[in-house]
RNA sequence: GGGGGAUUAGCUCAGUUGGCUAGAGCGUUUGACUGGCAGUCAAGAGGUCACCGGUUCGAGCCCGGUAUUCUCCA
């Protein structure tokens, strides 16, 4: 292994590039959250170049020119999924930090942006002088060309790289490697990979490095990938040239530290040790051992790393959508430590304080987050284990089954049910089986699962065309709905949206009064009108910056200027309840303490719901007190203070509350109502009394250390009120007390009512007992057995069953049959003692079955026991009848 | 969004082509043995079988719907 003389620790690594782009006059920005909001292609920020997407497609306009930065990204969906490859080897992850610089736009104005030159150039410079690589260990790709889309080879490239490489080490790329698509569709170019060559020297002079570029080897890498962004790709399939051209560039910054620390995985930098050596130490073993074991370790170092981000950033584990992917991340590091680790208990929690130790710095919220970041993995790991538990035991039966047949291999179709069905993982399956020398048809079982995707697929055909421009606009949207709830509107792109079947189409206005759906808050609603038709807006959303309309028809003369008109009624609802919201987070923190913050929040024209990070159930004091806060505020009339354009510093200083697992980006919004200041960009009361009142309706948990209060605002909370004080008043007046004796009203009606059950239930047993006594006396006995034949009309078929029981307990040698009218029903009952069933052969089913027939109906049950019913009562007496000479033939 | 399960005593769960007056273990109450505790034994309490509707002579079990929850897929 090669030495590097800096040996650089992760941290300096990160600052030394953060420090060297900023040099070259670059924005240094704080890395997005890891999960995406409003970007319907994408759940998680898998690459540095995500939060600048619009900037690429011209949305909106950057920031500044140059940027850089160092982001966290999940790789585990989608076109690059890597999940199951984790830890098998010592470079793939979910979770890794790409260091990134940007230039956008503007590259014929060098003062500003840049394109291959300088990137390459500053690549090299940073390698080479900074982080001091050997010059002669680096590799450089370029793009070759490709006739299918007509593209020519980068030449530009392999000039700018000739002037520092020998050519021998600048390799043509296939479109595979060297050409970078976002997706299916989207901003895409050709792109130049710088690759390192780790291995040992004699391996280097046996084999040149360039043979191993792009195959995979784990020692000649892959660290830093140059995008050059030119084109734009179709829905259709073509490449459309971009009027302005960016660079894209990403390093990991995982591998990059395997090479300046002169290890051999990225597992072994000072990234993974430290929570590598932990778990080893909880497990009792030692890393560098055993290589099950080994896989074991990284695969959990690693996921660690991937849910505690995500829980940091609001995304709790669910099970649906991103919260599933968290969860089966999770579940993956939980099934190699039960399996290899042997920890058959909550494992991974405990891991937490040491990633926040080697990660916090860099990343404050994993310190703010730690407690709850720690009780909801516990919660989610002891929950996958109840699962794994019930999975085994039902694993077993299946076992016990092929043993009793002699079966040798399990179908797939039952391995499927299990995996599917009780989310018993299919490694596990398999692993249990061969212990007990059996196997699986994995062939049924991955047709069972493809069958499945099938279906799911075609349930969610969500069909895009690509945005038809109907006049061009390089700004972006502007948002005039915080002051006019009217406009004069005109469209400037749309397009055609297939969504399960139904057509819908989206519209792009230049200016709009329409709030799209954010921060919790749910979209407008309206119409737009214009030569005497109108369209409805069923719905406004935020797709990334862009600000769509969604309506079920496209307007005729899409030229036009358009009336662009919010529903102000459900507006004016919603605000009450946004403003409401603000003040319920601020009561929050009050009473309950500060550890209090926002994951969740609904905003609609009914009602408003809070989810917050908090340990335990609020009490109705609680409640109550944070009830009485926010009405106070409403009572205080605090007008509403907005400020639209602040520095996120500024508004920090003045006491706004940011968000976790939030974007801000350039100038925010603050709300101040009293001493609430929140930066958010919704809509809002003018003062607070306009809310009129507020009534939390319930208040409930949605998982481990996260709790949810809805409430009502305004006429609905008065309703609200009003409907539970006549509920309170009907009752009162069906008991006729007054108020205050409402509880101890109902109390004793309770008391009474088990008192009556009670003495019905005695009441009858009595009954049954004189009934039973009379029935015996009146018995006939032939040849020693009791016989009882007798029609009970007027009882229960409850209490006659009871009867029937009663005669015949503890009582050898007797039979009874019994029957009864029941309106237009009749019943029959036949109890005979067990000895007689054995003896003389006689089978109560078989009898009730055959006198059944006499009142038109059926019945049955066990030998010593049958019942019949049927809907002709006149036959009763015949029933019994022929019932007891049937008996008395056969003693 | 689409599939598949589950819901039975305070808790964890059985309940076998519909015949059930619904069971087990743990917990709980009482009593016995022991100087006390632990323990052992015995007896007892505790259920609208999630809810609504249907099929049937008869439904915990079958069918339809609702709610809650788990799980897989997207």
């Amino acid at each position: 292994m090669i030495k590097f003389p800096s040996n650089m620790k992760s941290g300096d690594v990160r600052q030394k590039f953060l420090e060297f782009f900023k040099s070259k006059q670059h924005k240094i920005v704080p890395s997005a959250p890891l999960v995406v909001k409003n970007d319907p292609t994408l759940m998680f920020t898998n690459a540095g170049m995500n939060q600048f997407k619009d900037y690429f497609l011209g949305n909106s306009n950057p920031i500044s020119p140059r940027i850089a930065n160092t982001q966290k990204c999940l790789r585990v969906s989608g076109k690059h999924n890597d999940l199951e490859e984790v830890g098998h080897d010592t470079y793939h992850h979910t979770l890794f930090e790409m260091l990134g610089n940007w230039s956008f736009g503007d590259a014929d104005r060098p003062e500003k942006g840049y394109f291959k030159k300088e990137a390459i150039e500053w690549a090299w410079e940073l390698l080479t002088d900074i982080y001091k690589i050997d010059k002669d260990l680096l590799y450089a790709s370029y793009f070759g060309g490709d006739e299918k889309d007509g593209l020519e080879p980068d030449l530009d490239t392999l000039n700018f790289w000739k002037k520092v490489l020998p050519e021998e080490r600048i390799l043509p790329g296939s479109k595979k490697d060297n050409f970078w698509e976002m997706g299916d569709s989207g901003p895409c170019g050709p792109c130049s990979e710088i690759h390192v060559d780790l291995r040992p020297e004699k391996e280097r002079k046996r084999l040149a490095g360039k043979e191993l570029v792009n195959k995979d080897h784990p020692l000649v890498v892959e660290i830093w990938n140059l995008v050059f962004i030119q084109f734009n790709r179709l829905a259709d399939g073509n490449l459309q040239k971009l009027p302005s051209k960016h660079v894209d560039t990403g390093m990991g910054l995982e591998r990059l530290c395997m090479t300046l620390q002169g290890v051999s995985s990225n597992y072994d930098t000072d990234i993974f040790q430290p929570i590598i050596q932990k778990a080893a130490a909880i497990a009792g073993i030692k890393y560098g051992e055993n290589e099950k074991n080994d896989i074991a370790l990284r695969v959990v170092s690693d996921h660690l790393r991937a849910v505690a981000f995500s829980i940091a950033d609001g995304q709790l584990p669910s099970n649906n959508k991103s919260g599933y992917v968290i969860r089966r991340i999770l579940r993956r590091a939980v099934r190699y430590a039960f399996t290899f680790l042997g920890q058959k208990e909550a494992f991974l929690f405990k891991l937490i304080p040491t990633l926040t130790k080697v990660m916090g710095d860099q990343f404050p919220e994993l310190i703010s987050q730690q407690q709850l970041v720690k009780k909801v993995i516990q919660e989610e790991e002891v929950g996958f284990l109840r699962t794994l538990d019930t999975g085994i035991r039902l694993l077993n039966e299946v076992i016990k089954n092929c043993k009793k047949e002699n079966l040798k291999v399990v179908s797939g179709k039952n391995a499927f049910e299990l995996y599917d069905t009780f989310g018993f993982p299919i490694d596990l399956t398999e692993l249990i089986l061969r212990e007990n020398k059996l196997e699986v048809d994995l062939e049924e079982f991955k047709s069972e699962l493809l069958k499945q995707k099938e279906r799911s697929r075609s349930a969610t055909s969500i069909e895009t065309d690509d945005w038809k421009i109907v006049r061009d606009a390089d700004t972006v949207t502007e948002f005039i709905g915080y002051d006019h709830l009217e406009a004069r509107v005109k469209i400037v792109r749309h397009r055609k949206i297939i969504s399960n079947k139904k057509e819908f189409y989206q519209l792009v206005f230049d200016k709009t009064p329409f709030y799209a759906e954010s921060g919790g808050q749910v979209g407008d609603t309206g119409f737009i009108e214009a030569h005497g038709s109108s369209y409805a807006v069923l719905d406004t959303q935020k797709e990334n910056d862009l600000l769509v309309h969604i309506l079920e028809k496209l307007p005729e003369k899409l030229d036009a200027e358009f009336k662009a008109v919010v529903n102000s009624s459900l507006r004016m609802k919603t605000i009450k309840n946004h403003s409401a919201t603000h003040l319920l987070h601020q009561g929050l923190r009050g009473i309950l303490g500060k550890h209090v913050e926002q994951k969740g929040s609904l905003v609609e024209a009914d009602r408003l719901r809070f989810d917050f990070s908090h340990f335990q159930k609020l009490s109705d004091e609680e409640l109550s007190r944070i009830e009485l806060f926010v009405n106070e505020k409403i009572m205080a009339n605090y007008p509403l203070q907005e400020k639209r354009k602040l520095s996120l510093d500024r508004a920090v200083e003045e006491g706004a509350l940011a968000l976790f697992g939030e974007k801000y980006e350039g100038e925010v919004r603050t709300i101040r109502f009293g001493d609430s200041i929140e930066l958010c960009g919704g809509t809002h009361v003018q003062a607070t009394g306009e809310i009129g009142l507020f009534k939390i309706i319930s208040e409930s948990a949605i998982a481990a250390g996260i709790r949810r209060v809805e409430a009502v605002t305004g006429p609905k909370a008065i309703a609200w009120m009003q409907d539970s004080e006549s509920l309170l008043n009907a009752i009162n007046k069906s008991l006729n007390v007054s108020p205050k004796n409402t509880m101890k009203a109902v109390n004793s009606l309770i008391e009474e009512n088990k008192k009556l059950q009670k003495e019905l239930e005695n009441l009858n047993m009595e009954k049954v007992v004189s009934l039973r006594k009379t029935l015996i006396q009146d018995a006939e006995i032939v040849k020693g057995v009791k016989i009882i034949t007798k029609r009970i009309d007027n009882e229960s078929t409850e209490s006659i069953k009871d009867l029937v029981f009663e005669i015949n307990k503890n009582s050898k040698n007797t039979i009874s049959l019994l029957g009864a009218r029941f309106g237009d029903k009749a019943n029959l009952w036949l109890m005979i003692s067990s000895n007689l069933v054995d003896e003389k052969g006689l089978n109560a089913q078989e009898i009730i079955r055959f006198i059944g027939k006499d009142i038109n109906g059926g019945g049955g049950g066990q030998a010593f026991y049958a019942t019949a019913g049927g809907k002709n009562p006149d036959g009763l007496e015949t029933a019994l009848q022929k019932g007891r000479e049937f008996i008395l033939s056969k003693l």
